[in-house]
DNA sequence: ACGGTACATGTCACACCTGACATGTCAAGG
DNA sequence: CCTTGACATGTCAGGTGTGACATGTACCGT
């Protein structure tokens, strides 16, 4: 039920509506976490039978603010201290590249290539963040995991690069 | 629909029972995409209907071997090239990661200890995998993605203890 | 002969997630 | 005034994934 820990989270930084929730998953979460508003609106409404967050106000177009109670806000840290971390992932990308060696050069290379230009466009969005935090204080980003989001995917780049430039010598030199 | 291409890519590597197909999602796909058996049998029966694989083999104990048709290869290259990536993801260990600041120092620490031990468990595994592989050929497992494995879980690892040692520090000075 | 364990396949209820459908509000620009 | 687009919330059918239940096979050690 990570869902549900996230909106908590989520409610913890800041009260907000469903409607801005459902903008964070898909700006800030979108790399480690997604929903969609229809699975959001729904969680709000069971977090808020089961008292664990309140409507703390209403306003424009019908909108409704949340906010996390100290209900939540226990069951949210039992949920980061205490409970057992499911390592398990689904990770599109990360089965594409554990099945890529099965292509022949050419269409290797040019699933690489496609890769490459993803993590690029990743970096430079990451590095433009970093470059317009405030050193110290920041209440959206957390500076640390923008610094490690930075460093996986400078990683990807060199390990792409790498590949693609193996994928370039003759045939059979690969692996 | 990645179990599908999942199930295709890991039968273009060799013909397999689904037993033997349920231990390989367990042991060397589980970082990026798991499944179990419950899903892996209707899904080979669903495969099997649509001409994408087909039996070649009884065993001992009713068990039957997989493998690849000529469509099922077509389609799995289909989906590696030309398909467009899903690159979101269901990740709850970065989830955690992105949360973790919400929590006082005692807490952090102790989270980020516990992913600690973990990610240094992956990396000996991941090392011990290298070491014990043949330099060019091994068809069971791919050098540059245990390579890849190993710097992603090293830049983990340095993060981690970067953001231990400074959780040790005066409280404040976080972030 | 018997018990334990790994092998091997299958089903099903339930929970989770997606995409489409549905409805309505408010502000800005033509 | 009217249209466009962002804001805002909600439902639902159908697909995906999980954990439990169910059944049976082959081998090994005692």
């Amino acid at each position: 039920m990570s869902l549900r820990h996230a909106v908590l989270g989520l409610l913890e930084r800041r009260p907000s509506t469903g409607y801005e929730l459902t903008q964070t998953f898909d700006r800030s979460l979108r790399t480690s976490w997604q929903a969609r508003h229809s699975q959001i609106y729904p969680e709000l409404a069971k977090l808020e039978a089961a008292g664990l967050v309140e409507v703390v106000g209403h306003g424009a177009r019908r909108s409704k603010t949340y906010a996390i109670t100290p209900a939540g806000r226990a069951e949210l840290r039992r949920w980061l201290v205490e409970a057992q971390p499911d390592r398990s992932q689904r990770n599109e990308s990360g089965l594409r590249l554990f099945l890529t060696p099965l292509l022949d050069q050419a269409d290797r290379r040019a699933t690489y290539q496609r890769d490459l230009a993803h993590v690029e466009h990743e970096l430079t969005a990451l590095e433009e963040l970093r470059s317009g935090m405030e050193p110290a204080t920041d209440p959206e980003v957390f500076a640390p995991q923008v610094e490690l989001g930075i460093r996986i995917n400078g990683v990807l780049r060199d390990w792409l690069l790498e590949q693609i430039k193996r994928a370039g010598e003759p045939e059979g030199a690969n692996q």
